[in-house]
DNA sequence: TCGTATGGTTGATTTTGTCAACTATATAGA
DNA sequence: TCTATATAGTTGACAAAATCAACCATACGA
């Protein structure tokens, strides 16, 4: 974690149900209190990899920003740029990302993934879509049409909530 | 992590948009993606304390089901039970949690919250309500309640697929 | 009462993350 | 140009988190 960071909360604690606490905030957290497990997003591993999930979080931040610096990342990722940087090492050094040094700015690097390192971030993928669809295989088609509405209705509303 | 645990997934990778993958499943994935950074579902340690989120975890485990042993909570939590006897012991030298020796099983020990604990899990479920009550605070009533109603909606949907 | 399973602890070790100091390049201003 | 300051990234030392295997004590069924 690095300095300007708000640490994650709001999930696993149990309504206090204080008098001025709304029912929406309660809501969302015992929302998240079912969902993140349902969805395995819980845990230290992406997937059954040996990838902690942070290493495996700068693998896609990466792949859908080739080219990125680790500065960028180090901020989107809210990592310390020391840590970022021997993950990043490791990862050139096991073949997977190449580094290119920027000709406008010779302090940093531009990020790239090998042709293995793209094969990784996209069999992470498929493993990904083939655990949330058996996650919801057992939808039937109106209830997945439903489901999706829902999720577009939070994401809509989420988003507007952060412009305002 | 334990040996049945499956392992986290399903965020932060881009969509591979392979033929035979559904629009759902992209849908869930972009929402995840969306969603964890938004509630600040990432990183390590809970809100802005000192604690690690899966101490924080623990906390709440026995908040929330008090008089539980070790070994229930090591299996809900898919950890390690030597990391979480660690964890436990340390909880209880600093006060905040009590082990009382069942009297029906001699091997295991009831974990209960101090007057001290049970204050720290109620402040840390207030922070997560303001944290969250403020990222929401934008919405006017009918979108709150929208909300609301799509939460209950994804949260009926995907119980129902957990049951199937 | 013997063998085996379970709850929990301990020691050793690895992995993950943090902090501060440092090098090299960039940039803005006198 | 020279100087000061900021930024990108690296390195060393360290702390915290997590894992693994061995172990003790109790339980429980054959």
């Amino acid at each position: 974690m690095q300095k300007g960071n708000t640490a994650p909360g709001t999930v696993f604690q149990q309504s206090s149900a204080g008098a001025g606490t709304s029912a929406l905030v309660h809501k969302v957290r015992a929302f998240n209190r079912f969902y993140m497990p349902f969805m395995h997003l819980l845990g230290n591993h992406y997937l059954g990899s040996e990838y902690s999930v942070t290493e495996a979080r700068i693998f896609f931040e990466i792949y859908r920003q080739e080219g990125c610096t680790a500065a960028h990342i180090a901020q989107t990722m809210q990592i310390d740029k020391s840590y970022l940087s021997r993950i990043i090492s490791r990862h050139e050094k096991d073949g997977y990302i190449r580094r290119v040094r920027k000709e406008d700015d010779g302090r940093s690097y531009g990020l790239y993934l090998t042709e293995t390192g793209r094969n990784r971030a996209e069999n992470f993928i498929s493993s990904s879509d083939a655990e949330i669809g058996s996650l919801l295989s057992p939808l039937s088609p109106e209830e997945s049409a439903e489901l999706e509405k829902a999720l577009d209705t939070v994401t809509k509303l989420l988003e507007k909530a952060q412009q305002s």
